[in-house]
DNA sequence: TAGATTGTTAATCGATTAACAATC
DNA sequence: TAGATTGTTAATCGATTAACAATC
């Protein structure tokens, strides 16, 4: 049976291999902003993000058609509508648990808070830790974590913890209501479905740069500019 | 005409959808070894890694036909063939460059060393770290960076610079002969063919995590674990 | 032998991209 | 109008996975 197309609202699904590449297009369109420029083309887009001009123009027929023949897109308004279509348009409270090098480092620096994901707490379970400022958070004690994010409404979860705490405390955080988590342990996190994870792991990032040396030392190596 | 197959050299080329996933297997058997397990089946392992078991059998074919029909897969002997395959018997040479937060973090560590990719220089250009010791390492000037690169044979650089900084250092590094770079800065570089370059962007990593919340918002949320 | 699990085939699904009509 | 560029089609390519013969 087909799908039962409801006539009312239009569900655009976007290809998740779509979805994937729109921060790489906002952050270059971002760029140019800066730069003063109005108006793009699918083709200098494309140079930009070292992919095809019709992957380009493909993705973007996903946001709506918002180009013009002859002439290109408009950089501000395209700015807009991905930041619509990816949910940048809301603020996403996160908190931070382990406050380690990572941990600091990101609660710190403010990155997360500027772009719409504003770190709301940092939790550790060392009481030696617990107390102090890190940015302008003191650092809570994990044990307050699950109350936390319940009556907060935290929506993500930055695991920056030792690989041995990570999945207790994702179980925590999930069991509190928490749907999103970016995980930087070097573990794969078993989570129910409907959860969301992304894990960053410099250990899978640098064995595969290892393997495109390898190839590079066999004469074999190919062209690969991956975007994660 | 259909590719001429030499007849001594059989060059089993790996889908890179294949090769992103043999680091996430290794992981895991690693932990699999530590609870001294040493038969592991297809099943168990795609349970482990959220994914299909045909995949997990399909992936693992590449490497050879190292299963015993009826039992499984060696653990100990199945991690030595990815590092094998992935390359992670040698030592890269890496080197990091900015001493900041990051770069001080990733050279303290440890972790990089001890994967097999040893850190051996760490370069800023901020004349007050120069000479400061990070780690076991002293932080060197940026001016002596490409010499350093050329006469040591540095397989990877890591770019823990600012933004701006960074397309400046990717070339310098390029030009003296890098082949694989690690990126932390939040740009898409401009690199020639046969230079590996993976991003690690946790900006686009939280727009994602963003969508997804979103799209848990208005009910359509839909399960996603993805490995980076 | 009976049960279990691999390795591989082939069908299916999704992503990529050349090409070009539409149109600014 | 002439030139440029989008939006979309359709062909192609690569990845996924159910199914099952092979075999331990």
């Amino acid at each position: 049976m087909p799908a039962p197309e409801t006539t009312s609202t239009r569900r655009r699904r976007i290809p998740s291999a779509a979805v994937n590449r729109l921060p790489v297009y906002l952050q270059i369109l971002t760029d140019l902003q800066l730069t003063e420029t109005s108006q793009v083309s699918s083709d200098q887009l494309a140079v930009l993000a070292n992919v095809n001009a019709a992957k380009v123009r493909k993705d973007l027929s996903y946001l709506g058609t918002y180009g013009t023949r002859g002439v290109g897109y408009e950089v501000a308004f395209l700015i807009y509508q991905i930041k619509r279509e990816l949910g940048l348009l809301s603020q996403w409270k996160t908190i931070v648990v382990g406050a380690g090098n990572l941990g600091s480092a990101i609660t710190a620096n403010g990155g997360f808070t500027s772009r719409g994901f504003p770190v709301i707490a940092l939790f550790d379970v060392d009481p030696r830790k617990v107390g102090t400022r890190i940015g302008e958070l003191d650092v809570r004690n994990l044990d307050e974590m699950k109350d936390f994010v319940k009556s907060n409404g935290v929506h993500i979860g930055v695991l920056a913890v030792p690989s041995t705490a990570a999945q207790s405390v994702a179980d925590d955080l999930i069991a509190a209501g928490i749907g999103s988590l970016l995980n930087f342990a070097p573990v794969v996190l078993t989570t129910p479905k409907g959860v969301t994870v992304r894990n960053v792991d410099l250990g899978v990032e640098l064995q595969i740069l290892g393997y495109h040396e390898q190839l590079r030392g066999q004469g074999t190596a190919k062209q690969a500019r991956v975007s994660v």
